[in-house]
DNA sequence: AGTTAAGGACCGAAATGGAG
DNA sequence: CTCCATTTCGGTCCTTAACT
């Protein structure tokens, strides 16, 4: 059965964080650095800090940071499920036996296979039961996030706050299949059922009056992240997310190293682009 | 069922700051 | 003061998870 087998590929991903919380314990660390963020809390549902402030944790206490991160898969006694607590932080590893790269990828894989195991399961209610009953208390995405890390040197290693956006393309029958939805679905934090009929019909009249082939896309901003940016060249570079500490394997003492400042919101950036909703409440715009 | 969140794996370019 | 490499931060497009 299924659950046996996300029991199992569970208790093979916990052992793998274990071991290598057990040998960066005794590694020879050259130097850790955590980014503490604030706890999250259920009113954070309801709105996305515009403020977020950083505290930085250096030295023996960093490391201990640094692994509880690593172990932090659970719910426990947490305001919410539904948004991750992020633990930037950056460690720099001396490794010559790549003891720890490996424990690194083995930890990865085991998250891999563990994700795998689960997703054989394709009804979303059957899935979700049968990943807490095998692992009561699971935060899943927290189990499914990698660790990064690199081996190579680097020109930099750097922090940043990022935003993005959630993007769908969509036509237009699609959209107004989506409004027609919308029209007969009560939505439980609407009051008032007449009114929304009525801003529903608005919003398909806007998109009924579009030409016959217009694209639409919904373009939905999502939260800030933290991400670790690793440079070589100008074109030679990736971020990854800085959800969990990332690893820098026999640092060079050229590679630069960056920080995760506080994030404070700004409206007036120059590079934020205008927006023209035709459907303010779900991000709708035309596309091209 | 609908909505929103997280994140992987990419890409593009404006802003910045140091070299000359 | 200009140039340009570096840095920062904008983005796409996709899937799945969690909550209401």
């Amino acid at each position: 059965m299924n659950k046996f087998n996300i029991r199992s590929t569970f208790d093979i991903l916990n052992e793998h964080i274990s071991q290598l919380c057990r040998e960066l314990t005794e590694a020879d660390i050259k130097k850790a650095t955590f980014y503490e963020l604030p706890d999250i809390k259920k009113q954070d549902e309801e709105t996305a800090p515009t403020n977020i402030t950083v505290t930085k944790i250096e030295g023996e206490k960093a490391l201990s940071k640094c692994l509880d991160a690593y172990r932090d898969l659970y719910l426990n006694d947490r305001e919410s499920g539904k948004l991750l607590q992020r633990f930037p932080g950056l460690l720099l590893v001396n490794d010559p036996k790549e003891i720890i790269k490996s424990r690194v990828n083995a930890v990865n894989l085991a998250k891999e296979n563990f994700k795998n195991a689960i997703l054989e399961i394709s009804n979303n209610d059957a899935r979700f039961e049968a990943v807490h009953s095998a692992v009561p208390n699971l935060m899943t995405l927290a189990a499914y996030r990698k660790i990064h890390s690199e081996s190579t040197a680097p020109y930099s290693v750097r922090f940043t706050w990022m935003k993005k956006h959630a993007t769908r393309v969509l036509s237009k029958e699609l959209a107004m299949e989506m409004l027609n939805r919308s029209s007969l679905y009560s939505n439980p934090r609407m009051i008032d059922q007449e009114k929304w009929q009525q801003l529903v019909e608005q919003e398909k009249y806007r998109v009924s009056s579009l030409s016959e082939n217009a694209k639409l896309r919904i373009r939905r901003p999502t939260r800030v992240t933290p991400e670790v940016n690793v440079r070589y060249t100008a074109q030679n570079r990736y971020h990854v997310s800085a959800a969990l500490p990332f690893i820098l394997f026999n640092p060079h003492p050229d590679t630069k190293l960056g920080e995760l400042g506080h994030f404070t919101q700004k409206d007036d950036h120059p590079r934020k682009r205008e927006y023209n909703f035709l459907v303010d409440r779900i991000y709708l715009e035309r596309f091209e």
